[in-house]
DNA sequence: ATAAGGTTTCCCATCATGGGAAGGTCAAGG
DNA sequence: CCTTGACCTTCCCATGATGGGAAACCTTAT
């Protein structure tokens, strides 16, 4: 099959699916005489695989080390494991900061009259010193 | 004050300042014969303002509405709450999806041995059909 | 034969930031 | 007066992952 339908199967861009290949994440496929490339079932599988990675949050790096465990047939459970946690605790981790500055401008908000009216604490605490400001 | 002082007492690199100049995010400063950089206690406080508008996760387009609305002594407390609030939304749903992520991550996890053996019920949802994955 | 649509490579843009080079400047101390 | 070191200047490049688009080529159907 040719990129576009992989893309389409794969839900990976012909665009990306290109760049995944020049950056050597997955294997070059074959060529038709016309330069074309030309993609099996399983290259679907691992675009599928990629995305799948991306998906949940893992770099195309990280990306890369789960489709070597992936097909190295004898890795321990443990190592994808461990990769797999560390992830979450980063993702947890993010989450958290983004929800903490949420909160915070959220509680500079309640404060905020939000009328016609000119005076506005959300701005007053941006422009305050770091030491009296909200915490985020 | 030279760039580094002001980027010191700001938090604000000299790199960055520099940036900010050149998308007009800042107005440029007056200039020593030399072509110094020369910052008033006032361009500190701008700046500080950038960096809190960026620590609570604002682009640097919304920094600079920000900006115009700290400026505009005229300007409605309401603008202000209302570009706030469409931010905390903003953030909560990122942290939500960051979230679902770790979530569903976690929970392969907890069906992964994580022993010596290769087996892993991480990898394999990877490598599953959409349908058949445990949902993000 | 021609038109439509897929493919190729190549370059550019995003967003916010940092790194580093090559060169100019300033202040302190010998 | 001159050197040294710490600043400053501009300019270019890199990141990470993705998209946009151009120019040229191929394929397929009419």
């Amino acid at each position: 099959m040719n990129i576009g339908e992989a893309a389409t199967r794969s839900g990976v861009s012909a665009k990306m699916i290109r760049y995944y290949e020049s950056i050597g994440l997955i294997t070059p496929p074959a060529r038709t005489a016309a330069q074309y490339r030309v993609y099996a079932a399983d290259d679907v599988h691992t675009l599928r695989f990629v995305r799948r990675s991306r998906d949940l949050g893992f770099s195309l790096e990280e990306t890369r080390e789960l489709l070597a465990l992936w097909r190295d047939k004898s890795r321990a459970s443990a190592d994808v494991k461990n990769l797999a946690m560390a992830h979450v605790r980063e993702l947890e981790e993010k989450a958290a900061e983004l929800k903490a500055m949420a909160d915070t401008l959220r509680h500079l908000a309640t404060h905020c009259h939000g009328d016609h009216r000119p005076d506005c604490p959300i701005l007053a605490d941006f422009a305050a010193t770091p030491s009296a400001q909200a915490k985020a």
